[in-house]
DNA sequence: TTGTGTTTTATTGCCTCC
DNA sequence: GGAGGCAATAAAACACAA
């Protein structure tokens, strides 16, 4: 798997590895201060070649790939520890007839690889649980969907009733006014019964409206 | 065979720590 | 100031499709 980063991007991986790991071995440094721009560096294959001041004593040397049995030693001996310290490395690099250099090389490129390893790991972690995130966000702003509609519904509801109230009430009044006759409507006409809530839709408000309405009854 | 992409080995330049 | 670490990068070695 190939990832490409900017410097940026590279950077704030970075940051966010070394908050997650904080005891691992790879500190990663603070941002340079004054951070010059990186010199273009020259090459020339000059460098294996030169005659001296080859840092390793590399001299002469063609690049060449570790045998199977270098690179298992070499493992084991990351795997055990990360770090090389210079009795180890000389150690190692006699056992496997290599250069200090290239057994230090070895476990700085280890190193690098290790790190990028642990990125990627790190970043299908958190992708992942970004996903779920974003999922649960999606359920949530349906049911806050569902919610809104259910509170329209109920507030029609509010509205029928306290109109089916006032009329009650108008009709009440005209009664009180005119005859007192049969003709009069009595408070058992006002009656929740046009009102078709859905069952249990209002729960306990549904209970306390009829307590009103008998309330109401008494008293008009 | 050859072009192309990936991996591995090595170098360079800069930084930190002792 | 030197040793050692790291990032960036070059270049050899390797894998593999066309």
């Amino acid at each position: 798997m190939i990832i490409t980063m900017n410097r940026n991007q590279i950077d704030d991986e970075m940051t966010l590895f070394s908050q997650l790991h904080p005891g691992d071995y790879g500190q990663i440094p603070p941002p340079p201060r004054g951070l010059k721009p990186r010199r273009r560096r020259r090459r020339g294959r000059g460098g294996v070649g030169e005659a001296d001041g080859v840092p390793g004593g590399l001299v002469g040397m063609k690049k060449r790939k570790l045998s199977d049995q270098q690179v298992m030693m070499l493992e084991q001996n990351f795997g055990s520890e990360h770090k090389l310290e210079s009795e180890r490395k000389d150690r190692l690099a006699s056992e496997l007839g290599l250069d200090p250099r290239q057994v230090a090389v070895w476990f700085q490129n280890r190193r690098a690889r290790w790190k990028n390893k642990k990125l990627e790991e790190e970043y299908s972690k958190l992708k992942s649980l970004h996903d779920s995130a974003i999922i649960e966000k999606c359920h949530l702003q349906a049911e806050v969907l569902k919610l809104k509609e259910q509170l329209g519904e109920a507030d029609k509801q509010i509205h029928k009733l306290s109109s089916a109230l006032e009329e009650g009430h108008r009709k009440c009044r005209e009664g009180h006014d005119g005859v007192n006759g049969s003709n009069s409507p009595s408070m058992t006409s006002i009656s929740t019964e046009p009102l078709s809530l859905p069952p249990g839709f209002l729960g306990d408000l549904a209970y306390e409206l009829d307590d009103i309405l008998e309330w109401l009854s008494h008293y008009m």
